[in-house]
DNA sequence: ATGAAAGCGCTAACAT
DNA sequence: ATGTTAGCGCTTTCAT
């Protein structure tokens, strides 16, 4: 004598029950009743009885037959960094409410994890992916391009593939915010930011480099090198501040470095902004907060998600055809919120 | 003639390709060979060629077939809040390198929505559930427990049900702080805390509670109903210290709150902590970096996620008999760091 | 030591 | 208008 676990309802049960075919039930759950001219009255008996008894579908036999799992892979860089917790919040809860679930991961930049993670998820069968890609990944992406399945990219996109993406338009923020330091009249303007060359970094130092050269201004562009530790990266941006006293305004490529940099400033007990005017990427508690309230270019995060979302589930919803290129890249305005920070006195 | 996409290999392929049976594939392939008695030479040649094709087995199929799907669903209040992203990251990576993955979403402490997404989870049959219980949701946990999946809750457990659960020593943090701050010579402490009956809340009012009385001290408690609008709850704030003017010192609950405080607080030109000393709980960057920089309660969210992990692999790799009780309550030590916010000058 | 075959629960083409 | 049935790709028992 087993003790047996109260077992499932499957549709087999229903079927019994009811005393109707399997495939009665089918139709009717998948609301093919009408195409497949069921009567009326029995597919309201089945819709009654599975309420009745809380039947579920078994979602992997389903997937598994259909060969969709009605699950996006979303791959991001850091989860625990705001900007993209917060559009992936937005993403979840759209795609949720449009019967789509989300799973996903971090990368941390680094493209061997970004790799696995895209490995994972088409072992799982995603139906779709948003990516925020890492550098050195076109050849993942293009594999998942190749076996057609909806692909959007977003913060940053990948020049050589044919992708839909989502960005925001990086040279215009920077370009918005370095004419303001111009104008509260600071005229040595420096510019942190990564050693990355994705895109958008790359956009947002063209932003910088281009209102400088116009006016004829000296240019002053630190890349940092991102670590796991972050004290190396706060040193290095305090060396950089202390070896060049004439600078008179930084603006941070992200909100990350933008922290790091508030700490470099504060040991170098530097006054913002009497003696250092300061903007950052991205708007975060701590910018609102700090005292004073750092200037931002805030990216538009409903906008982007949103955005994301209706291309994939568009796609997702109306297959194209391979032979024509149908991708779409959106670019997002930035806004310039300013804030103390950046206020000549 | 149709444009035929290039098909996956299936264990099918490789069977046949070695002209072997598909059990023979299968069993090397779940390192049942030598149980198996499968010969050497054999298996050395499947997975030579396996590894060669490149060949995935089909996690929907396995799944199906196995019951299992090595997925962990967790259940966090709000993934955007620096403390869970952190446990969440830590978690994951350490039940990626033990091969499960983990599906995750926030439940912004609405019950509905707890139930909405466990009911998704187990849709998706996962294998365990890591959950940070809101109120009201003993239903759906003890339905959970019921079905025998593992679970461990943490942050809060849910005192009527038996179940494993990590939580840190909530009443113990409060004390040490609030000694702290008599210590310094503040008599007059108040305590923020949310409107919530959650377990690891009342702990904390306790440690402040039982610390005061017997020190024969005043008590002063704020509870503040969260929205999702942040003004109101601001604004709350500002009028409950403005309010008690004869406040000395403030600890808030969590995270959050002291966030909203801060900006209470630079609204009434409170100087910290000339005119008010602070102390939350759990650390972040905006504590670490604020002027002046506040004093905190850490949790210690390694060992938090490393003993929910442990926990819960260990339930899943040892089948537990449901008769008798082996739950598990750990109950870790918190930490107070102390920085400027609360050292009178 | 290896192979054949029965399912896991569901969908959908085909029969009736 | 409804029922029968062949798979989706895999694991595992049982037979050889």
């Amino acid at each position: 004598m087993s003790t047996k676990v109260k077992k499932r309802t499957l549709i087999n049960d229903i079927a019994s029950h009811l005393e109707v075919s399997i495939a009665t039930v089918s139709l009717v759950l998948n609301g093919k009743a009408k195409q497949s001219r069921i009567s009326d009255a029995v597919a309201e008996r089945v819709l009654k009885y599975v309420e009745e008894v809380g039947y579920k579908p078994n979602h992997l036999a389903k997937s598994l037959r259909t060969g969709k799992t009605h699950v996006i892979g979303l791959v991001v860089e850091d989860i625990a960094n705001p900007f993209f917790a917060t559009v992936a919040a937005l993403i979840e809860r759209q795609a949720f409410e449009r019967g789509y679930r989300i799973i996903y991961c971090s990368t941390n930049n680094e493209p061997a994890r970004a790799r696995e993670l895209i490995g994972m998820f088409q072992e799982r069968h995603v139906d779709g992916f948003i990516i925020v890609p890492s550098e050195g990944i076109e050849k993942e992406v293009s594999d998942i391009l190749r076996e057609q399945t909806p692909t959007v990219l977003f913060d940053r996109y990948l020049p050589a593939l044919p992708t839909n993406y989502v960005v925001v338009d990086g040279a215009q923020g920077t370009a918005d915010a370095t004419r303001h330091l111009l104008a509260q009249g600071y005229t040595n303007v420096a510019f942190v930011t990564t050693d990355s060359t994705q895109t958008q970094m790359e956009a947002r130092l063209q932003g910088y480099t281009q209102v400088l050269e116009a006016q004829g201004l000296p240019q002053q562009v630190k890349r940092v090198t991102i670590s796991k530790d972050t004290e190396p990266v706060i040193a290095d941006i305090q060396l950089f501040l202390a070896s060049n006293p004439e600078i008179e305004a930084v603006i941070f490529s992200t909100n990350y470095l933008c922290i790091y940099g508030l700490e470099a400033i504060a040991r170098l007990q530097l006054a913002i902004p009497a003696k250092l005017a300061v903007v950052s990427y991205d708007d975060h508690d701590l910018f609102r907060l700090y005292t004073p309230a750092i200037t931002v270019i805030a990216q538009p995060v409903e906008s982007i998600a949103k955005n994301v979302i209706d291309i994939l589930l568009h796609e997702l919803q109306h297959p194209t055809d391979p032979a024509v290129d149908s991708t779409q890249g959106v670019v997002l305005p930035p806004a310039l919120i300013i804030r103390k920070s950046s206020i000549r006195q």
